[in-house]
DNA sequence: TCAAAAGTGTTCTTATTACACCCATGG
DNA sequence: CCATGGGTGTAATAAGAACACTTTTGA
């Protein structure tokens, strides 16, 4: 094998962008920068990924450590490499989002996660990097495969009303859909088991609930089916 | 900043999947290796990135040095980083498909290019390294973006029939179309510009020839327009 | 009794599918 | 005159879009 000593001499890094739904309201999840270069900015969360780590194993870890959460959705959206991307020496990194239910997220107290906090996308502004970029690459990833594929619901706790999905839809793709069409649409996939049960508390006629059946997803999805909306 | 010595010894490489469109058929571009590990197999061109280089810039020194082509469609894919995927060290790579017109193509006299052939895919067995993989997230993502960009054209001569357009989405979805549906929307969109002119020397009567507007399309899209197949 | 959100059908328009015959050319 | 692929239209079906009122609850 030629000599390639030269070309080990670089890193690369996992960065994050962590998608949660709440207050009918897309946010997502940033950390204040300990250290220069951009100290005390809000950035996206990421870091090194070890000798020995796969990517996605490292993307998990940087969520796990800052949330504490597992299994949860996640997807590679593209690897980003200019020369000068990075002060301390050549580093490309590898662009993830995830998806969580903010329910589960419990700021954790190590010092990592008490820097964290959750923003709205419209009111996130510069980011440090080429984090602004990274952004808009996993939020643009996010629109289109969120009508292609049933990922909505890892963003929802697992009982919810059909106003929370398409407010959830809404807030996603940026648009207003039409309320009986999309309840037409989404039942008629037969995917949403109304569970019999309905909101409490709510000062208003209160809503089914309905859970999404991962199941028969996956069992229609293998027969050809695919979810559309 | 900390210590992060430990992190740069990495080195990051680029693969690339190289289609052409021949003789009605999908082709990839392999090259035989040169050296071990797979010594003699047929595997993706692909190579380090250089220090100072940006993945794009490297993505297309590949395809060049092996084709001598230049300003070819060329979308970056996804990234692999198994942590035992490469011998020589911790190696990722960052995968792109191209695609060029076969025509253009000229098999370069430099000694790298004359190891390469056109494979037609489904004659395409293993390949080296996590190459298949790489191979089938490639075809998976042409196979999708080519229903909702006109990215074909890139793979066809400028002045083609709508039997060879046809003929091209079939081998990239791997379906049959029906001939007067897809001649009915290719044209309903109003991007293919009728040349007058038609085949010569075919046993057959000779077909017209169009032309793919990507200055109509560049306009229409920036109006809204969906391309979609 | 009021405010607030839940829930529900029909019509119209548009897109998709299925399908078969005549035409122009070279050999 | 035959073989080969080029070129064309219509009807049936399915999907999408537009749209307004009644119901249930807590305050």
């Amino acid at each position: 094998m030629a000599n390639l000593d030269g070309f080990f001499k670089s890193a690369f890094t996992v960065d994050n962008v962590i998608f949660g739904f709440d207050d009918g309201d897309l946010k997502i999840l940033l950390i204040k920068r300990g250290e220069e270069p951009f100290l005390d900015y809000w950035g996206l969360p990421g870091y090194f990924v070890y000798p020995d780590e796969n990517l996605d194993a490292a993307a998990n870890r940087v969520l796990e450590e800052l949330s504490g959460l597992k299994d949860v959705y996640l997807e590679q959206v593209k690897t980003f490499g200019a020369v000068d991307r990075h002060p301390a020496g050549r580093v490309i990194t590898v662009a993830y989002y995830s998806l969580v239910k903010i329910s589960d997220y419990k700021l954790n107290a190590s010092s990592i996660a008490q820097k964290a906090k959750w923003f709205s996308i419209p009111k996130v502004s510069e980011l440090p990097f080429d984090h602004s970029e990274i952004l808009e690459a996993c939020f643009n990833r996010l629109k289109r495969r969120v009508r292609t594929r049933p990922i909505g619901f890892e963003l929802l706790p697992p009982k919810f009303t059909l106003t929370e999905l398409q407010h959830l839809y809404e807030s996603i793709l940026e648009t207003k859909l039409d309320k009986r069409n999309f309840r037409k649409k989404i039942l008629a996939m037969n995917l949403l088991v109304d569970l019999n049960e309905t909101q409490e508390g709510v000062a208003h006629r209160p809503a089914r609930l309905y859970q999404f059946d991962g199941e028969k997803y996956e069992d229609l999805f293998s027969k050809g089916f695919n979810f559309e909306l």
